[in-house]
DNA sequence: TTGACCCGAGAACCATCGTTCTCTACGGTA
DNA sequence: TACCGTAGAGAACGATGGTTCTCGGGTCAA
């Protein structure tokens, strides 16, 4: 019936988007192809065409797909805090700990950004859509924490600094200086 | 009697880099065939190839050389001043003017590291020796201003941040934002 | 003048890759 | 069983691009 091939439908997409996030996210997106996609994910190109048209779309998805995953991951790590000022400190424990797990490559987004940014629309969008979303949610850190509105755009510049640091040196250690800079920043505006 | 359309080698190899430059920067390095280069500099595929044996050498010759007149550049602004303090904010000063010229795309080491860091040993060793040596820069201005060693990181933290936001969100206000929180930061740890 | 040499223009070569097509097999259905 | 729609494997196609080669013309030393 409609429903099993829908499912599979599903099924597969998840299964394209999990090799690709893997692969794009791992060497760059222009150096994987989609037979590699094809080849990690076990979905057939005629099915990966039909359930998106182009790679641009695919890359697209993956984009989207791990920014929700990616919100969502920061969120449960600074919802382990109450006090506001301890939420923000948080997000840079988050980042440290991301920065230290063995497959880090840096900023999905800032990485598609630079690598397609300049040729392609949707990509470009997806950097500014996710940059705008974890600005609006340092803002509410911020605004919790009772602080002016500009120490979240701060925030920002500290943490998207220490993820393309730590991504170029190799080392996590952006992280901790970033936190430390975070906490004279906070208590500065207070 | 030199004829105009024949160059020594030095001139081929400048005109080869500027193009090279100006294309790699606005376009990313992947979608600029060296067939381009030729076309923008009026070098010959043959010269290019005596020149620089593989394209990606020529990347790495272009990073290389933007990396000095990037750092030349900022040293200039800089040194327009002598108090220490103002020093420093003339960092950001200067990432303010950068991000306001009509090409700006954001840096060109991040956007390479993105790129190629991951499949590019030459690629991502430019990029980890330009950042090391802007973060060196820092060093020294913060230490001729008395302050603590660590406050130069968290300065190169907020000017990274700029730089990725700035290109991301086709603003300068970044530049404006880390400046403020530089000043906010070297005031702290005084 | 001549002939060896070098250069630029552009074709050629070869690999890669995005995308589509063909062909065969199979699962459900009357 | 006979039919039909669909799926997958993989070939095919067309474009692109890195790199090399050919060719014709100019340059320079002797």
């Amino acid at each position: 019936m409609g429903s099993v091939t829908r499912l599979d439908g599903v099924a597969a997409r998840e299964q394209a988007l999990d090799a690709a996030e893997r692969l794009f996210y791992a060497r760059g997106v222009q150096s994987v192809g989609m037979d590699d996609i094809r080849g990690a994910s076990g979905v057939s190109l005629k099915r990966l065409y039909q359930l998106f048209p182009a790679k641009d779309q695919l890359v697209e998805a993956y984009l989207a797909r791990r920014d929700l995953v990616w919100r969502q991951r920061l969120g449960e790590r600074v919802d382990r805090h109450r006090d506001a000022e301890e939420r923000i400190l948080a997000v840079f424990d988050h980042l440290h700990a991301w920065f230290g797990e063995p497959d880090f490559r840096g900023c999905a987004w800032i990485n598609a950004y630079g690598e397609l940014g300049a040729t392609s629309p949707r990509v470009a969008a997806q950097a500014r859509a996710h940059k705008l979303a974890f600005k609006r949610y340092l803002a509410g850190l911020v605004a919790d924490a009772k602080l002016p509105p500009g120490t979240a755009d701060q925030l920002q510049l500290l943490a998207e600094g220490a993820m393309v640091t730590a991504a170029i040196l190799e080392t996590a250690e952006p992280a901790l200086q970033a936190r430390e800079a975070a906490a004279l920043l906070t208590r500065a505006a207070r």
